[in-house]
Order: C-alpha cells, then sequence, then structure tokens
DNA sequence: CGAGGTTCTCGACCAATAGACGAAAACAAT
DNA sequence: ATTGTTTTCGTCTATTGGTCGAGAACCTCG
C-alpha cells in the first residue's frame, strides 16, 4: 500500500467480445443456442454466438446486434449481464476479454438458424471452444436461481399458457418436479401472473379445459418481499436514521475537495 | 438474420479498466472507499478505485493489484464482479470499458489510506465522477441481496463477533431493524454461524456477557434451501429424466460437426 | 346418451420458516 | 441486596408453500 498518483481511467488497449448464452426449451427440454466453429482455433468445436465489440456500441448493443446474425432478436423475451472474464489466456494468441450474456427465448418460438447453428440440450453439452461451457453452466444456474426470486419465467412462455405449460417450462429448466397447484398459487400471491379469461380447448382424450394465463409485467422485476431477514412488519417505519449528523467524509484528505 | 462468416473471436482494440466498490461498516454507517480526483476529466469529482488492465493479468488479479495501492487487501474479506459497463460516452476521450467489483472489509478494521483517499457514508454520497455513482449503489444492492441468501455477513465482521454487533452490521447494511435473536436463530439453523465458547466481558453498566459466535466458512456459500419452488420433500428421486433418448443436437448444421 | 377416463381447478390440511415478545439469566453499579 | 442493563431462551403466531383429495369440465367409446 503506497501513495498513489492519481491515475488516468484510461485502461491499457485489449480486445473485448460479446458473447451470449441463449437458452430456450424445447420440446421439454432446457437447451442451448450453440455454433459450430469450422476454422481455428478451437475448429471442431461448438461456440457461443457473439464476437468483437465495435467502438461505437454498448456492450448491450452489440450483443443485440450479434445475435441477429444467429437468431430473430424480436424472440428474445430476456438479456441480462451474466459474467466477464479476462484470463490473458483463455484464448490462444491475442488478449481477449469477454463479456458474457444470458438471453431468453420463450417455449414454442421456432426462429430459424443459418446452418452452422444449433440449439444442444443443456444436459448433454458438445465439446466447446474456450471458456464457453463455463459460461453455459453459469447462465443456467442464473436462469434457475432467478426463476425463485423474479418473475423470470415471463421470458419461458408466450404471452398466453395454461398452468401445465408454465410448471412444464419451469420443470424443465430446474431439473426437478413443480407442482402446477403449487406454482399457480405463489405466481397468483406475489402478483406475477393473472387469468387472461379465455380457456384453452383440452386435446384428444378429454380432461377440463385449463385457463390461460399471462405474466402482468414482461420485464424482470424481483419479488420483493423475497428477503429473508425482512423489515420488521410493525412499524413501517423502521429505517434506520443517520447515527451521528457529523460530515459524511470522516478523513478529509491532504489534497482534498475542501473547495 | 443472415448466414453468418464464422468470424474470429477476436474483438476490436478497446482500453479495459477494473474499478471496485469497497464497503465497509464504519461506526454503524455503511461506508464506501473513494478517490479524489485532482486531474480532468471530472476533476474535483469522487471516484472508484481501480485503473487500466494489463496485459497479462485477469481482471480479478488487476483489482487486487489496484486496490493494493488504496487500501491493505489482506482486510479485504470478499471480492465479487458486479457487472460491466461499455457505454461508448461513459467516460469522455477514449473508449474504456469498465469492469466493477465488489469488495468488502469487516467491520473494526482501519486500514490506513492514502492522502486522497477516505470512506464515505453511502447514503449520502458526494458528487462522483463519470458513471461511478450507479456502480457503487449496485454493489449496495448486491450486498443487500446476498446478505439474505448468501453468507456473506461474514464478509461484514471479524471472526468473532457477539449477536448483537452482527445484528448491528445487518442493520446498517440493510437500512433497517434487524432482530439479534431472530438473525441467531436463522443462522444457526442454516449453519452458518456456531458459538466459539467465549464471551465477551459486559462494558459499564453491566449485563448479561454475550457469548462469541464465528461464521463456519469464510467463503461465500448460497444458502441451498433458498429457493422457492423447492424440489418436492417426500421423494428423493424427482429429477426430471432426459425425456426421449434421441439426439441432443436437433438439427445437424449442414457445415456441421457429422465427424 | 350415459359410463368411464383424463385433465384441470379448488380447497383443506400440515410442516417449516421466521417475526414478535416476554421471561429469565448474568453481570455492573450503587 | 437492589436496581438497571444486556443477552439469551422459549413461546406464540402469521405466512409461506408442499401435499393431497374431491369435484369440475371435457373427451371417447359403446
Amino acid at each position: 500500500m503506497t501513495v498513489v498518483t492519481p491515475t488516468s481511467p484510461v485502461g491499457q488497449a485489449c480486445d473485448h467480445e460479446v458473447l451470449a448464452v441463449v437458452l430456450q426449451i424445447r420440446s421439454g427440454v432446457l437447451s442451448a443456442l450453440l455454433w459450430w466453429r469450422a476454422f481455428a482455433p478451437d475448429a471442431g468445436r461448438w461456440a457461443l454466438p457473439g464476437g468483437g465489440l465495435r467502438p461505437d456500441e454498448s456492450l448491450r448493443d452489440s450483443i443485440r446486434r450479434q445475435l441477429a446474425e444467429k437468431v430473430d432478436v424480436r424472440e428474445l423475451t430476456h438479456l441480462e449481464q451474466l459474467d466477464s472474464r479476462g484470463e490473458p489466456d483463455r484464448v490462444p494468441g491475442r488478449r481477449v476479454v469477454a463479456t458474457g450474456y444470458l438471453g431468453l427465448v420463450p417455449a414454442g418460438a421456432d426462429p430459424g438458424l443459418p446452418g452452422d447453428t444449433a440449439w444442444h440440450s443443456s444436459d448433454r453439452l458438445p465439446r466447446m471452444a474456450f471458456d464457453h461451457e463455463d459460461l453455459v453452466r453459469a447462465g443456467i444456474q442464473r436462469l434457475r436461481s432467478k426463476l425463485s426470486y423474479t418473475n423470470l419465467g415471463f421470458a419461458l412462455a408466450q404471452p398466453g399458457f395454461t398452468m401445465s405449460e408454465l410448471a412444464g417450462y419451469y420443470r424443465s429448466a430446474l431439473g426437478h418436479e413443480v407442482d402446477a397447484t403449487n406454482l399457480q398459487r405463489i405466481l397468483l400471491r406475489r402478483g406475477q401472473i393473472e387469468p387472461t379469461g379465455d380457456t384453452v380447448r383440452p386435446g384428444r382424450g378429454g380432461g377440463r379445459p385449463a385457463a390461460v394465463y399471462r405474466f402482468r409485467t414482461r420485464v424482470l422485476e424481483v419479488t420483493d418481499e423475497f428477503a429473508v431477514l425482512h423489515p420488521p412488519r410493525r412499524s413501517p417505519e423502521h429505517r434506520i436514521p443517520p447515527p451521528v449528523p457529523s460530515l459524511s467524509t470522516e478523513r478529509v484528505p491532504d489534497a482534498g475537495p475542501g473547495h
């Protein structure tokens, strides 16, 4: 720890790429969108869609632009940043920092794909290039956690769905049984979903017609009551007051901001 | 959506910097470590510690190295990636992508600081440079959420603490009342803390001597039962079997991996 | 058209979690 | 010894969510 000379915020030049883990439930299987690398380095392996960052675009703009080459981006119902990786040897050759995103496509959508691109079951991933498999697993993990404490389910389903369909999506994404009755009660209580009033005709073999639901909002919201260590229920004013009305700065720097 | 020519994963050259939101509970106030910018751009504003990424270091190595200039890094009990920002205009002049980290220092530690560096109360932040204030708020939010569903409390306290002290840290970080009794029961049940057997002498004025506790592990762990939409309790084997033992790849690319 | 089968909906029951609160324990000061 | 303070422990209760069964609505087939 030494006294520092105020450094400029300008970093060293390096390459930057953005990657996307695009997930979709396809016929009951959580699947990831991958493309096949025909050329070195790591030719013959599967990779995440993405590519270099252009100087005039933000990270989010960049991944949207590059995803547009693989899949109809209008199908994308959610896109959030996952993680950035900067290990010097993560790709051979030049130093490349990567920022990974998680994208979701609702079940049922079937966007056309380029010839080198395909969906892969998430529990039987092929040999993947660089550190991309690690990012895929991070994306799956992120999806699983957020299904619990956010309304992220909206991104797995189209606007209209029955409770058994939705339970199936949750089942596929989480990897364990999900009871449609419980799911309905939970999401209704949280105010995440609401019935549209419509019902859907039963399939052959009969059955009671299923009510159609929709998510009330289709942008990410965290379930606010979803915190252990809640604020106390009784007094709505349990905010912590600033303990001492002194200066917010405990130490005034020598070469400091004293006007 | 067009057929894509397999692109090299090499992105365009740009600058990359790493920043850290370092938080600590200082005399009951959640505070952030900032340094004062004496030079342009944004001179006279407070900024996050950090700086340019060197070509031979990972993102995490880089932020540790640069933090070492501001604070004794041995005091850092936690360090995790927060977010990356790449808006072309986030800093004037050259294009700089920033990766933000969240660092935590346990209450009570008082590392020496360079002259231009100081702790600031998190609820009265000064005018900050660039988009740094936004990162600080993201860091605080991350801390608050993770206090609920992980053992991140270990990073706020030293290895030995009493329950009232720990409740005070949670109170300061969360911004609302936290009952020491409930906190004790919750953390004990989760297996996050354990009593050391020691007690601490009461202060002047008396009081029952407080038992000393410690976190069982001081690395981040998520509370595993902490998922709504639990797997069913009854049958431990509720894994979803692969629905159909077909090929994992639904579409075989034309220029594809067919050996 | 009725019987049986299927799927969905709804409500009741129950276990676990955690906020609220008061009583008891252990200590200091007088 | 009495009083006051802080911590600890146990109980009560509200809420959440998993389980289960009864009933509703529909199909198919005879």
